[in-house]
DNA sequence: ATTTTATGTCAGCCTTGTTGACTTTCCAAG
DNA sequence: CTTGGAAAGTCAACAAGGCTGACATAAAAT
């Protein structure tokens, strides 16, 4: 910011927001992106589950309890679409909906004992990616590498991810 | 690196690599990458497009002239479903396929004015979030954010990121 | 002359998203 | 107590964009 107000680009302080530099960071996302899902869309297929399957089960994980409500927020898809893919996860055994005892139209969701051995399984894998990369890039890059990304979310999305950042249930 | 051959996790050098550290990571790619996608999605939707047009129409304007195999082996996705959305771009007139002059098997693929024009709204709209977020971030953390996205591409991805990064066609 | 490569195309399937319409359950306001 | 509305679930239909398999053509390579 401060270079940013200290007027014109004066010397090489703004280099980093040439065309081409923003073009490399949008190809970045892009390939990263894909090498990120890859591991777990492994361990998936297979299974009858994709990738709506593993969202789902890790923001079950991530807040137990959460109503079908909260899910579909964070997820940002229809009920009709969350709806098929929890009707999977309880099937199969799971994930475990319960009545809400203050209100008995929501459903608090939790994983099973057998659903929290495939999150395990599936965070694991994507952790270990993620830890390799941090390894490699240092600590001061990881820091960077977050406050670009928290950046790059839009308002909603950067309240939904800081509400989910501190407390779990 | 320094730390960590350093030995045992002295005082907190390594606490960038807790589990805890690395799921606000994960969460972050999930919602940074939903974030990043939506404009040009906005754009798109209407039209006949969507996100495998955006992709093709990227880098054929990164790279003019590139082969269809080429192009396969970028996206990582079939012929049939490139092949999909190719038609559409070519019968609408946002791509010109021609012939290969040494080899004429292959078709070297273009973007016509009218292409170009979609792809500069598109990528427009996705550089300015990006050079939103990179001038809130600052050139540090931007540097960083791209060495821990490059660390987190499996070779192969890594490989043809670096291979897009320096030259045009 | 034969094989391989690059491309295109048809048909059919799957996942995961969408809308719209409808029901059931239940809280809360009248 | 009745009724309105919110939360949840379900059914049907559809679209985008992946996939496989099979096949066709042209041209390069052997």
């Amino acid at each position: 910011m401060a270079q940013a107000t200290g007027g014109p680009a004066s010397g090489e302080t703004l280099l980093f927001l040439t065309d081409e530099q923003l073009r490399k960071g949008i190809e970045a996302m892009f390939f990263a992106y894909r090498s990120f899902t890859a591991d777990p869309d492994r361990i998936l297929e297979g299974m009858d589950y994709g990738r709506a399957h593993h969202r789902a089960i890790h923001f079950i994980h991530r807040s137990p309890g959460t109503t079908v409500n909260n899910l579909l927020a964070i997820l940002g898809v229809t009920k009709q679409s969350l709806n098929r893919v929890l009707r999977a996860l309880i099937g199969d055994g799971l994930v475990e909906s319960r009545v809400g005892r203050q209100d008995k139209r929501e459903r608090h969701l939790h994983l099973t004992a057998k659903g929290e051995g495939l999150e395990r399984a599936l965070s694991d894998a994507q952790r270990a990616r993620m830890r390799a990369a941090y390894r490699a890039a240092g600590p001061e890059a990881v820091q960077g590498f977050r406050q670009v990304l928290e950046a790059m979310m839009d308002a909603e999305a950067r309240r939904q991810y800081q509400s989910l950042k501190e407390g779990g249930a």
